[in-house]
DNA sequence: TGAGATTGC
């Protein structure tokens, strides 16, 4: 690199190497095509098995799994653990007996992979001895099933049915250093179930970073009738990755525009660096866009520029755009990939050989003294920068070119890691998970790590005033509150689904009401070119009632569509089809669940055109969330439960209506360049101290 | 009046 605002590099880092790691096998395998049946490939396999890492520490694992507990694999990526170190247990018997090994994900296409993976290198098909299950699709069989990959929060999900997971012989829970709320749950519930079932049951916590004495201390007991011949329970086992040395370069001072810097990064790479395609960190997609559109500028304007191609990569593109991404770019063309965190650890851009890391990202905060989550730009934290470097480096030495300076990355203003989601998120689910399985005292619980006091009364509070938990007893209402634990649903959805079977008859439209609210909510997208086409368009699924109505009209006309139309169908009406998709599985796994819930009979009940009782069943979960019209102005609204001044978000319906309803509920509040209410429905006053009398008799005072 | 990070059951 020629330019001069860059200095020195650091030793090599850690980073993934792997022809065969887990990351990048989704390609090999779709690409290349080998199939399990062909003699050559099944000896090319074998021996990439016998070269990774682990393999070398094979004796070492089972060993330590045999004479401990728990165990704590620290191995670098690359290091083949994700795939061997299940096929180790099942090689040494720990699947025998009908005994399953599960290993858990954090993500849904990360255990779908690894299952081909395993099930590729074992000769099995995929769904008999390997398998995997996830949300909306299990592929594996109660029978056979012996190594099963899962996400953890499916996993935690199997607790409720059975507390013990007596099906399962070893847990192998992956990526543990992501410490999402799923993970932390799910490795409190091991714990007890550890201890209880006294040496027949194993824990192995495989993580990447420096996290293992946390984690082995947590699992550490004194309790010496438990451990083997010591009085050891917990112990860590290290294996060591590939790695390929990855330059890192800092800029000398601070720059002023990070977004100026990104794009005069980009192109100087292009210019004076080998081959290899980059990969810009950036923290959101307005960002993205703008960084796009100005590098576009540059390049129609000069001549050297000709043959970088610049792209957006971010959650809800679509799947055309996302193609473009993934896609090996043409002959001679060297592709700029402009990306939130999501490629930074969930989805791998093969040839990737440069990043540039503007050290950003964003964030949800929640704000415990007004309970409204803001969307915060943030600094990175040290092993998310480490993490994004690593991105260069997984096929050949790569270079970074952080947009900060070595001072600032080595100053606290990088923190060690990410806030841990047990501390920064609502604790609703967890703590209805908890309760569901009859642990009472969540106060003095024993976590992995504590969460703040006021997380844990906040999700108290909600839960209470939803009816989930009996205020005198502190313990989940029998019926109401384990079917809101059941529910892959916030509680506010939960209550205004079973409400609907049980008090409004009203379940087809409420489904869709709740499976979009799930979703996301607004599945129109205003292309920039064609603003006044869409929002033509969208003004024949508007009903005046709001958003969530407006919701339910696109959703059942979706699925009127005939399945194969559907793409085009969305196309035609700048609808989002990734977004109308989702709401449709979300549809059908909710009636399912009401089904056996014994709501069979009551699922088809429809209110047709009484928007009424829909508009009820909507504010009987929402309530809480409430807005009255400001009089003085017009427009904005002020929460009924403390007063705070909010906007309607510009997707509403309500946004640029002439007469807005006195009174609403909403399905979220979220502070971005605002403090934004969206999925907005009208309601009568009325029905909030009808609906809900011991919220707003108490409430009354504040309005 | 003017807009969005990400994952998961």
């Amino acid at each position: 690199m020629s330019t001069s605002k860059y200095k020195g590099s650091e030793p090599s880092l850690g980073c993934d190497m792997g022809q065969v790691d887990e990351g990048s096998f989704i390609r090999s395998y779709y690409a290349d095509g080998f199939t399990a049946g062909d003699t050559a490939s099944k000896m090319f396999l074998h021996e990439q098995r016998r070269r990774l890492p682990a393999f070398k520490h094979r004796m070492e694992l089972l060993y330590a799994v045999e004479k401990y507990l728990a165990v704590v694999v620290v191995g670098e990526p690359g290091s083949g653990k994700s795939t061997q170190v299940p096929q180790f247990l099942y090689e040494a018997g720990w699947a025998a007996g009908g005994k399953v090994i599960v290993c858990t994900q954090p993500r849904r296409v990360a255990a779908a992979m690894l299952a081909h993976r395993v099930a590729e290198e074992m000769d099995v098909a995929l769904g008999t001895t390997v398998g995997y299950s996830v949300r909306f699709s299990d592929v594996s069989s109660a029978e056979n099933t012996r190594i099963k990959y899962m996400t953890d929060g499916t996993l935690m999900h199997e607790c409720l049915a059975d507390p013990m997971l007596s099906k399962y012989s070893v847990v192998v829970v992956d990526e543990a250093q992501d410490r999402s709320l799923d993970t932390d749950t799910l490795l409190a519930l091991l714990k007890k179930i550890m201890k209880k079932r006294k040496g027949d049951f194993r824990v192995i916590i495989s993580s990447a970073s420096l996290d293992a004495e946390r984690f082995r201390g947590y699992f550490e007991t004194n309790d010496n009738t438990l451990a083997q011949p010591e009085h050891n329970t917990a112990t860590i086992l290290s294996i060591s990755g590939r790695i390929f040395p990855v330059d890192i370069h800092y800029l000398t001072a601070s720059c002023e525009n990070y977004l100026v810097a990104a794009t005069e990064t980009a192109t100087k790479i292009h210019i004076s660096e080998g081959p290899g395609d980059i990969l810009i960190f950036l923290p959101g997609k307005n960002e993205i866009e703008q960084a796009i559109s100005t590098l576009n500028d540059q390049i129609d304007s000069s001549n050297n520029l000709d043959s970088l191609l610049p792209l957006a990569m971010y959650a809800g593109i679509s799947a055309e755009k996302q193609k473009l991404v993934f896609d090996p770019p043409e002959r001679g063309i060297r592709k700029a990939i402009f990306s939130t965190n999501v490629a930074e650890t969930a989805v791998t851009i093969d040839g990737v050989v440069y990043v540039v890391d503007s050290g950003l990202v964003k964030r949800r905060i929640f704000d415990t003294d007004t309970n409204i989550d803001r969307l915060a730009t943030l600094t990175i934290s040290k092993s998310s920068a480490k993490q994004r470097a690593g991105r260069s480096g997984r096929t050949r030495p790569g270079k970074t070119y952080r947009l900060y300076t070595r001072e600032a990355y080595l100053s606290s203003l990088f923190p060690e890691h990410e806030i841990p989601e047990i501390c920064r998120v609502s604790l609703v689910p967890m703590v209805l998970m908890l309760k569901a399985l009859g642990v009472s005292n969540l106060v003095r619980f024993d976590y992995l790590q504590p969460p703040p006091p006021e997380l844990l009364s906040q999700a108290l509070e909600l839960l209470a005033e939803l009816g989930a938990i009996d205020s005198g007893t502190g313990e989940l209402t029998p019926k109401l509150g384990l079917h809101l634990a059941e529910l892959p649903l916030s509680p506010e959805l939960g209550v205004c689904l079973l409400n609907s079977v049980r008090t409004f008859d009203c379940a087809k439209e409420a489904i869709s009401a709740v499976s979009m609210l799930a979703a996301g909510g607004d599945p129109f997208f205003v292309p920039g070119g064609q603003r006044s086409e869409a929002l033509e368009d969208k003004r024949d699924f508007m009903v005046q009632e709001g958003d969530v109505l407006t919701f339910v009209n696109t959703h059942l006309a979706y699925l009127e569509t005939p399945a194969r139309m559907r793409v085009k169908w969305c196309n035609a009406h700048f609808l989002s089809h990734r977004m109308l998709d989702q709401s449709a599985r979300i549809h059908r796994q909710l009636e399912a669940m009401l089904a056996r819930m014994g709501y069979h009979n009551r699922i088809r009940s429809s209110c047709g055109r009484d928007y009424k009782s829909l508009q009820k069943c909507i504010a009987s979960g929402l309530f809480a969330n409430a807005a009255r019209l400001d009089p003085s102005d017009g427009r904005r609204y002020r929460l009924i439960k403390n007063g705070l001044v909010v906007d309607i978000h510009p997707s509403s319906i309500f946004f640029a209506a002439d007469c807005k309803p006195n009174y609403v509920v909403f399905a979220q509040v979220m502070e971005t360049t605002k403090v934004y209410i969206r999925g907005i429905s009208a309601v009568d006053p009325a029905w909030l101290s009808e609906i809900a009398p011991h919220y707003y008799s108490a409430k009354q005072s504040n309005t």
